[in-house]
DNA sequence: TGCAATACGTGCGAAAATGCATGCATGAAT
DNA sequence: ATTCATGCATGCATTTTCGCACGTATTGCA
């Protein structure tokens, strides 16, 4: 009986994962499926490389050595792949980008048009999330991120300098203005922030009245008028029913890259698109700036 | 539609071997499954891997560019193969010693049988052939060689020095004996042969007479009466209806090698047969020399 | 104690992969 | 010109693999 290579990807996917389940989802196969090929593996080998426990199947020592190298394995595919995807000069097939969800409604839309316009066979596909995304693995082409640097392994492109200021709805607005010394409820993003300092000086009053893990759900809780929030000047000035409000002037934020991978990177579709992103960001600079 | 790892491994072999038949023999499966899973490897990767010429698939740049990373793949699993045989401390199961035919026959099968005796469960298989296998690649376990040096990346043990000289049949050697002037017919090994200085010296009437390319029929000739051969003193004693003629007088030899893998040295049943072969020749010493 | 969720084994029918037989094309040898 | 060997495509029957449904065991929680 011979060892099939699928077989050790199956084994480093259980490695990984765990579970049958988990592992059989993340391999696109049935559970079931995953645990017959273990076995094939199990008997291909001459070894034993799970233990079945009540709550699931633990490695052993041999699984893990399979699954050591079964990983290296994967880095060739990876590799490979994006090497087969640079050298693609055809502007036809699958193209996939990702960038956070705010970015593509507010900002990126319109490049995507123009670029999906132009070239009507690349068949474009956006992940929009806020997961940096593993573009080594190739689970994206391009990607947008908000960040100070690309990174060391990526390649990029330095697409806007932003600013950030202060923002909330129109009620707050005019309460702000008539009554600067007023108790004022801020909206921070992520668990640990702080206030900036400037606002801790100029409005003793201020004090954090909600933290929010997700830029979508706060940007909704200021239009819905919970309180002031610090954003991006793009995103402040693009939401329905916020206003700039005084506390906070515009400070710089981090960047916005174009982000890729150098084996990718100059494939003729991920070309097209960088481009097209490009000139469009350029055209609109002065969005992200106070 | 996703990509298959053993599809990959099959393009390796296609790209090596050059026609779907013989990938095929290479992988153990009919061609047609060959044809198939290249053209699954094809849809997959959405590029043309092979032309299909009269004369046979022609890898295309893309195909290359597959090999090389399946190549490195490859690499992956035989080393781990390797690492899970090194570990192994079973006593049973499969375990492969390749070595030339005529030193199994005559000098190994002894230390084969007390292996074999003291080990049931072991699964011995035996590769005579003078070619050398790929012990990296797990086509045998141990091999024993022989040879001037272990080479670099295997782990190496010598059994033995030798020391070569002629022989010849029981008519022949009468022959020189009586008349040490006489013409003598020399079979040699290899094409490029040539006789020993000493010989063309002191037996001024030798000539070459036969070319062999292969020492089993190089020995039957001999032993068939066609002429004088040099040989190993092991095998020149060992075979029947040969003796040793004064034509040139034992001369050192290439050692004989126990070698393998460092990855695989350390397991149980090749640490136990090494052990046995050692021991057997070490008793047997004086058999290699004169 | 009872219920829901998780994790796995098993049997069966469906789907996919494989092997085999046949036929065609090409090139080399007779 | 004919024959033979090599190499590949295609259709069909078989084998293998796979997914699904059902059953069991364990754990956590109410």
């Amino acid at each position: 009986m011979n060892l099939h290579w699928d077989d050790l990807k199956t084994v480093l996917e259980l490695v990984r994962h765990g579970s049958l389940a988990s592992a059989g989802a993340q391999l696109g196969v049935n559970y079931t499926t995953v645990a017959r090929r273990v076995a094939r593996a199990e008997a291909a080998l001459g070894e034993v490389l799970f233990e079945r426990l009540a709550d699931g199947y633990q490695p052993t020592e041999a699984a893990l050595l399979v699954a050591r190298h079964a990983g290296e394995m994967q880095q060739s595919e990876d590799t490979l792949l994006r090497h087969l995807a640079g050298r693609d000069e055809r502007l036809s097939g699958p193209l996939t980008l990702t960038a956070p969800q705010l970015l593509i409604a507010h900002v990126l839309a319109p490049a995507l048009q123009t670029f999906a316009e132009a070239h009507p066979n690349v068949d474009l596909r956006v992940k929009a999330t806020n997961d940096l995304l593993d573009l080594t693995r190739r689970e994206a082409d391009l990607g947008v991120r908000v960040s100070r640097d690309p990174g060391d392994t990526l390649t990029g492109l330095r697409l806007a300098a932003q600013d950030s200021a202060s923002f909330a709805s129109a009620d707050w607005a005019a309460r702000i203005a008539e009554d600067p010394t007023a108790p004022i409820d801020w909206i921070v993003y992520e668990a640990h922030a702080t206030l900036p300092k400037h606002v801790l000086q100029t409005s003793p009053s201020s004090r954090i009245r909600y933290r929010f893990d997700d830029m979508i759900a706060l940007a909704g809780a200021a239009q819905a008028g919970l309180g002031v929030v610090r954003m991006p000047m793009f995103l402040g000035r693009s939401l329905d029913g916020l206003v700039q409000v005084p506390l906070l002037p515009p400070t710089p934020y981090m960047d916005i890259w174009l982000v890729g991978h150098p084996d990718v990177w100059p494939s003729a579709k991920v070309t097209a698109l960088r481009q097209a992103i490009r000139a469009d960001l350029k055209a609109r600079r002065a969005l992200f700036v106070a």
